[in-house]
DNA sequence: TCCCCACCTTGACGCAAGTCAAAAACGGGC
DNA sequence: GCCCGTTTTTGACTTGCGTCAAGGTGGGGA
């Protein structure tokens, strides 16, 4: 594992507040591992039980139903964690969705050095708590929001997710991107059919809300319309 | 506020594990409330800010939009902690189901007295991350499920759940059960309309599955049945 | 450069769940 | 025990999204 000293997640992290020291130590524990587009880091129950931050790339939460419906859970960008420390063994599995790089652990080495180190666990109580939020206004879009308003609401959330990522280092969200999504991955999302979300892009695109310049590529043309669209 | 030694979640809630001198000093901060059926407890985008454990009853957690729609996100049962520590105001309101009594504590003070105390923190981490989990698994549910699905597994989580707060010291999932929803609430947690749930009780009654006694009661008739029926 | 294959789009059609409307059943209060 | 307002059930009809089935299309590899 290299340093984490030139670790460009180093300071958003959940490693961010450990000193020299202790950085030193969970480094460690740890170890760098790359993971290819489509490759899974964990599967779901699985026992092999780790747990992980992203340095880099994009990585999906999901499950799935012995039938084969899936549903995404759950995404993971640069300095998330990922994992279920504490007990339980996670029941969704993570794939990563471009090439990522990510800094693994042992879950059981992970939950000992965090129960010696409140600042860590208090970094990822707050992180667990935005992700509950954002979870739960998953839960309104799934459960109570048309086709529309769901790819609507989907489109601005990935632009204000990768602008801070993203190559620019302007502020706000971006107005172009490149989704790491699929179409059918943007239908595990947003739990609906492949066909549906290339209607709702389609027509999108003729009533000049969007340009898709490309498969991947979204321009967003009308951000107002999209917010209205969004409810 | 009564004292934290007869209090009948004080083993359970996030407050075990606190010795005396530290509850004492918790207690001088927080007040018991007691909130009536169909009360609000926290307002959406509420600036009130406090948060809470429940002692005692059921409360929802629900967002809505504009034009009506609702999305039950959560629901707290006796021992549960309520509201968002650390930074964020909630997206969520609060809402007594049945009558409960809260112990309320003002953020401020909470967020203060976490910080300084790790086991504390710990424990609102390990529920918070077992929060996270379900709400994933409702996500499955809400994104990817149809109606007799969502039911069924509805009315599976119910009997597990009631079963812990029930009279009864029986173990497992509970046969018979009190539902503290409403019909037009049980929709609001399933994502489907309340004509639809009132149909798919009716049907599963028909089919044997499970009796109705009364519109809050419901009896699992056949277990077997409800489990081959939620995927 | 061209070919191939996975991915995406488009169209026709069906159905699960929503909508609208009205009747029925419950249960709290007098 | 009997009202009356609220909640629930039931029925008839509609529709948004899913399903099934053909084409397109673009980009990576030979």
């Amino acid at each position: 594992m290299s340093s984490c000293e030139t670790c460009v997640v180093r300071n958003r992290a959940i490693c961010s507040g450990l000193d020299n020291k202790e950085i030193t130590a969970l480094n460690s524990m740890g170890r760098r591992r790359s993971v290819s587009a489509g490759e899974p880091l964990i599967w779901e129950d699985d026992d092999s039980l780790l747990v992980a931050n992203v340095i880099d790339g994009v990585l999906k939460l999901v499950t799935s139903t012995e039938d084969g419906r899936e549903q995404i859970v759950g995404v993971a960008y640069p300095s998330d964690f990922i994992g279920r420390p504490f007990g339980q063994t996670s029941r969704a599995s993570v794939v990563a969705l471009t090439d990522a790089r990510v800094c693994v652990f042992a879950r059981n080495d992970f939950d000992r050095f965090a129960r010696e180190h409140p600042e860590l666990e208090h970094k990822l109580l707050e992180r667990t708590l935005s992700e509950l939020d954002r979870t739960r206004s998953w839960m309104m879009l799934l459960g109570r929001k048309t086709a529309p308003e769901k790819i609507a609401t989907f489109l601005l959330e990935m632009s204000e997710r990768l602008a801070e990522t993203g190559c620019q280092p302007s502020f706000g969200p971006a107005r172009r991107f490149s989704l790491p999504f699929s179409r059918q991955q943007v239908a595990d999302v947003l739990g609906l059919t492949i066909e549906t979300v290339s209607r709702q892009f389609t027509k999108l695109k003729n009533d000049g809300v969007i340009e898709l310049p490309s498969r991947r590529e979204v321009e967003i043309v009308n951000r107002g319309a999209l917010l209205a669209l969004a409810g």
